[in-house]
DNA sequence: GCAAGGTC
């Protein structure tokens, strides 16, 4: 059937075979839908007849799968070894249509050929929109005169699908822009410091990871990195942790009635004297007196509608599967229509969708078809509308059943759990909060404060089918204001802070999720990529370590003092996006800053390599391999270095085939010339040159590549790198140098003597923008960044510093960045540490809770001592930063855990634990001081107390 | 042999 008469033909283009079938059936009301097949067997074309806006139209819907193109360098820049990584930032790029696409592109070809408009009915966010601008490329290359129109909407449903097709608007070029760029600066970024660090390294070390070292890369990019720096940074937190002996007060009463523990409410204390003190007090005057009975009714609400990073952290929790094959998993479901659509963001229901419907669907079930029943009946009162989690990405519903089943044959244990988790979750959903009694008690013990709280549970509710989730308790006697009793125990007891855990799977999701490190769709794959690449281990309990090759390279970086491996960078690429999103930035705008800044960053940490070189010799030995490292390879002398004016320059080939003259000071001495990028060889002569200075410079016999050189000049060249040579200054200005500075020349030549006067095409430094020096020698750069590593190496030799990342700013180093600071100093305000005795100064918080507040905290490194000081005006006193502290709640021996030197020095013998029996013993015979252990006097008045 | 993003 044809358009006939003034219809028109339509090709519409979803971005995945299922929404195309959803579309079409909604669109034709499944009245008169024809199916076909196109070019790629996934992709059906749908036809139906359908009037927009009155204009009867034949209706051709089809799909492609995600991305039609990709981006790449040009061919001459693929292989590792053609050019300098460093050119990558510039090497040319091309967008294109790879092989395992083009059947979709030839089916796009011809239909559009044959049609007046064009339909894009992508998914509306930013990749989509890219996306239809590669469909709109691919289809307008074979018919100019197509009228393009972009379908908008947000869910599945017939309203907004009939809306969408009646109201089409233009596609936004902002928003693909916004792709354009990402995808061009994470290929240059990714490719350029993965070739860097891999050929850097590979060879240099015995990396024993579970490959051939040869196959091993090293790959770097800017989501997995950060990936890595949770899992680093966690680790480093464990490993540097002091464990730290605290002191606290326990109380318990037995009686007829039942059992409480009372816990101390002002929690533990890390003086152990002031503790006994306490604790002497309470044991002299032992009588409890009840001061507060609360009663209230407290509610545990189920989990917001399900979206694809609460199924993974939610899968690893409850049955540890890994994200990577929860995605898996549930990409089975959906493939077989068990499940909806399980790459979302959203975690709220539409007001359209049938809730009712889906509920209706499991009531077969043998095991929760009853609570699907009772969650009908609307006598039961168990229906509640599922909250609101706040996220939409306006393309696809939460994750729910779409079918019933009870189990398919084809089923593994993982695919049934997982069914079964979404199908409870979404009944959860629509269920009401558990509801529960808390009863809170507190005593008064020589007016010390203890409580003790009791739960009981009302009404399960949604708890009852959602089994993975509890809510403990259980229930005290009952107490009344002004009730006194004898403690049945009245203990002081000591534990010790433990360091917060390694980060499980579901954390590390969750770094991720809140850093916006990845999309929903590629959080399992950066996971998965640091265990493919060998940077991290996961253990039985889902918990990640860096391997040794993982803290390596984040710790060489970290010693630069480049927080590449922080997600700072990827947040500000992501806020530039927006910006071209919206039409606030230019996408060539935000490309060139962004690639400039990261290719300074580039040049920058290539001339710190030797960090990463010190970071790798702590774990691994090195190779007697070819170590690929330009910088330590020997080469013939040149000349004597007119920088340091104590070692030689000596002509070297460095990894990727391109000439330099070097120093051998390095890296205390960075002076090195680079060669034309045109040079095939180089032979240092006995010729020496008359002109130039420090003297002598030995002549060198230079052979170009032909074809790389203009027609006019020789392939052979006997040249001076003295600077007085003009033919080889002219080459270096048509070639560029073969390493360190783009085939445009356009980056800073590093260059000494007189090539640096003469050279008139020399680039400005990168750190002060100025001419006339190189960017290693330049002398605002000589007090570099420090380690940010609390256990980390010092900084020596570390005396360069670039463009801040952050902010864009000179005059600083990124991680000095007043913008990325989590606090402020105010002016010279300062107390003394109440722990050391160094000067505090005052600064201002900059985190989400504290915002604006002010805070004193010790300059000293070593010294944690911290207080607010709005406590210090009410008197609460300062206390040390420990983040995440989690206490023991066993008794431990005084000395355990080796921390606490303070406390040790002044302990007691045999006071793990010190117990008074009110029922059994004598209160006060036996007793004795417990810092000096004398019996003639208690510890507050004890001469030793210090 | 390199990234991250779609999706099958």
């Amino acid at each position: 059937m044809s358009g006939g008469g003034r219809s028109i033909r339509v090709l519409n283009v979803a971005e995945k075979p299922s929404v195309a079938k959803s579309v079409a059936t909604i669109l034709s009301g499944n009245q008169g839908l024809r199916i076909r097949e196109g070019r790629s067997r996934y992709n059906k074309i749908f036809e139906f007849n359908y009037s927009i806006n009155g204009q009867p139209s034949l209706m051709l819907l089809t799909s492609v799968t995600g991305h039609l193109m990709e981006v790449e360098f040009e061919d001459r820049f693929r292989k590792w070894h053609s050019c300098d990584p460093a050119d990558l930032f510039h090497a040319p790029v091309r967008k294109f249509v790879p092989q395992d696409k083009t059947d979709i592109k030839r089916t796009l070809e011809e239909e559009a050929r044959k049609c007046q408009w064009l339909v894009l009915w992508l998914d509306c966010d930013r990749e989509g929109e890219n996306i239809a601008f590669e469909v709109i490329q691919v289809c307008t290359a074979v018919n100019r005169h197509l009228t393009i129109k972009r379908a908008r909407f947000s869910a599945l449903i017939d309203r907004e699908i009939h809306a969408a097709a009646q109201n089409l608007v233009q596609p936004n070029k902002g928003f693909a822009d916004a792709v354009d760029a990402r995808q061009e600066i994470d290929l240059r970024i990714g490719a350029s410091f993965t070739r860097f660090q891999t050929m850097l390294l590979r060879d240099a070390f015995v990396i024993d990871a579970a490959t051939d070292d040869r196959n091993l890369v090293l790959s770097y990019g800017p989501c997995q990195f950060p990936t890595l720096g949770f899992i680093v940074e966690r680790y480093w937190e464990v490993q540097s942790y002091v464990p730290e002996e605290f002191w606290t007060i326990n109380c318990s009463y037995k009686s007829d009635e039942g059992f409480a523990s009372f816990s101390w409410m002002r929690g533990h204390l890390f003086d152990y004297t002031c503790a006994v003190v306490v604790y002497e007090m309470c044991v002299q005057e032992p009588n409890a007196t009840v001061t507060k009975v609360k009663k209230q009714e407290k509610l545990k609400y189920p989990p917001y509608p399900l979206n694809t990073v609460e199924l993974e952290k939610r899968a690893s929790r409850y049955f540890r599967m890994s994200s990577e094959h929860t995605m898996k998993v549930a990409e089975d479901l959906y493939q077989a229509g068990f499940i909806s659509y399980p790459r979302t963001e959203t975690d709220s229901f539409s007001e359209r969708t049938n809730l009712h419907a889906i509920v209706l669907e499991q009531q077969g079930h043998p095991v929760w078809g009853p609570y699907a029943q009772r969650l009908l009946d609307p006598g039961s009162g168990l229906w509640r509308n599922p909250g609101n989690g706040g996220h939409d990405d306006k393309a696809h519903p939460p994750i729910h059943p779409t079918k019933f089943s009870a189990g398919e044959a084809g089923w593994s244990q993982d695919h049934l759990r997982l069914y079964e988790l979404v199908v409870r979750h979404f009944l959860a959903c629509v269920s009401q909060p558990a509801v529960g009694a808390e009863t809170t008690v507190e005593i008064d013990i020589a007016g010390e404060l203890f409580a003790a709280s009791g739960r009981e549970i009302i009404a399960k509710n949604y708890l009852d089918v959602y089994r993975f989730e509890s809510w403990g308790g259980s229930l005290i006697p009952t107490y009344v204001v002004g009730q006194q009793f004898v403690p049945t125990t009245l203990t002081l007891d000591s534990g010790v802070t433990r360091p917060p855990p390694l980060l499980s799977e579901a954390d590390l999701l969750t770094c991720m999720d809140k850093e916006g490190i990845g999309t929903d769709a590629t959080m399992h794959d950066h996971i998965k990529k640091l265990l493919d690449r060998f940077y991290a281990t996961k253990d039985a309990n889902t918990r990640f370590s860096p391997t040794n090759l993982g803290e390596a390279l984040v710790m060489g970086y970290d010693d630069m003092g480049y927080k590449l491996w922080k997600p700072y960078l990827r947040a500000v690429m992501e806020r530039d996006m927006k910006a071209v999103s919206e039409g606030a930035k230019r996408k060539a705008e935000v490309l060139e800053t962004c690639l400039q800044q990261m290719k300074a960053c580039f040049l920058d940490a290539r001339l710190n390599k030797v960090k990463l070189f010190e970071a790798m010799a702590i774990f691994f030995e090195r190779s007697n391999r070819s170590i690929g490292d330009e910088q330590h390879t020997s080469g013939e002398v040149v000349r004597p270095c007119g920088l340091c004016l104590e070692s030689d320059m000596v002509l070297r080939k460095n990894r990727d085939g391109n000439f330099m003259v070097g120093c051998l000071g390095f890296p205390q001495c960075r002076n090195v010339v680079w060669l034309p990028g045109s040079v095939s060889e180089a032979v240092v002569t006995t010729n020496v040159c008359n002109s130039c200075n420090p003297g002598p410079v030995r002549k060198i016999q230079f052979t170009f590549r032909r074809l790389e050189i203009p027609l006019d000049y020789n392939s052979i060249h006997l040249g001076c790198i003295g600077g007085c040579d003009e033919t080889l200054r002219e080459l270096i200005e048509i070639c560029g140098t073969g390493s360190r500075t783009s085939a445009r020349g356009r980056a800073t030549p590093v260059v000494s003597g007189s090539v640096q006067r003469s050279n008139m095409r020399q680039g400005a430094c990168i750190y002060c923008h100025q001419t006339g020096h190189s960017s290693s020698g330049c002398p605002s750069q000589f007090s570099g960044p420090q380690s940010a590593r609390s256990r980390g190496m010092n900084g020596q030799n570390n005396n360069t510093q670039s463009v801040c990342i952050y902010c864009h700013q000179l005059g600083h180093s990124s991680i000095n960045c007043p913008s990325q600071s989590s606090a402020t100093q105010s002016g010279e305000l300062s107390i003394p540490c109440n722990s050391c005795g160094a000067p505090c100064p005052l600064r201002t918080a900059n985190t989400a809770n504290n915002r604006g507040r002010k805070f004193y905290s010790c300059q000293l490194k070593e010294c944690n001592f911290f207080v607010w000081e709005d406590s210090l005006n009410s008197g609460t006193g300062g206390r040390s930063i420990r983040a995440n502290n989690t206490i023991s709640s066993s008794n431990s021996s005084r000395n355990s855990g080796g921390g606490g030197t303070r406390r040790v020095a002044r302990a007691a013998p045999n006071a793990a634990s010190v117990t008074f029996v009110s029922a059994t013993g004598d209160p006060v015979s036996g007793r004795r001081c417990f810092v000096c252990g004398d019996p003639a006097h208690f510890a507050n008045v004890c001469p030793n107390r210090g």
